[in-house]
DNA sequence: TGCGCATATGCAATGACTGGCATATGATAG
DNA sequence: CTATCATATGCCAGTCATTGCATATGCGCA
């Protein structure tokens, strides 16, 4: 019966694609897929007001490709969609642990985990 | 010296997402990953307007994604880049047989692949 | 209860992409 | 050399995404 795909079979995974063709979703979901981090956090890291983060993790968020969690005072967004996390590593290439840490632990960063480095 | 991303280096990545975050053009991709096609044979299975098609073809031509290759009359488009293969084969599923024939051989398709059956 | 911090939302202007169409090119056959 | 067929290009208006900003929410703490 399926032999030929739907019209919006197309329509439905460009989704998926637009999703990730935006220079700072793409840094955001590169940042999440190494750990998950507190918005404040993506904040100083990505040098951008912090409502303009906050909308892009909405988008993120309602497309169901990142989860929000609160702890305390701040909420943790981490990317839950492992189809994503593959075409992250096949284009952006795998987690390197160096690039990692750079990312994790920032100076003047006034997220709990950074204050406490 | 390569610790931390440029700043670009997330806009070049998106804009290969970009590329495929298009129904048309994503459509255009999965039928010419399973086989080199003419331009009239697209606008045959599309169902669009062939300057439609062709800009569609302009595009993914430009981002180095397609080639094309002048045959008699026609013009084939084929699928070159193996990146963007794999990340169809994440996203749509592998190419089923079955459906590669759906599309391969069409009734009222001009082009001369077509016109042999 | 009220204050402050972290995050979320709503809105508006700009800019980019989309899709439709008229027309141009270029090759081939007669 | 002309006509025709396949494909390409240029241009335009409509639509959608982007981003910046003002402000709202909500939670913890004094």
């Amino acid at each position: 019966m399926t032999t030929t795909p739907s019209p919006d079979f197309y329509t439905v995974h460009a989704e998926r694609f637009k999703l990730l063709g935006h220079p700072m979703r793409l840094q955001i979901l590169d940042v999440l897929r190494r750990s998950p981090e507190c918005v404040c956090h993506l904040e100083t890291l990505l040098g951008k007001p912090q409502p303009y983060i906050s909308q892009q993790l909405r988008v993120l968020r309602e497309a169901g490709v990142v989860a929000d969690r609160k702890e305390g005072p701040n909420v943790y967004y981490a990317l839950i969609d492992p189809q994503v996390a593959s075409l992250l590593n096949l284009v952006l290439g795998p987690i390197l642990p160096s690039r990692a840490n750079a990312q994790n632990i920032l100076p003047d960063c006034p997220c709990p985990r950074c204050a406490r480095a």
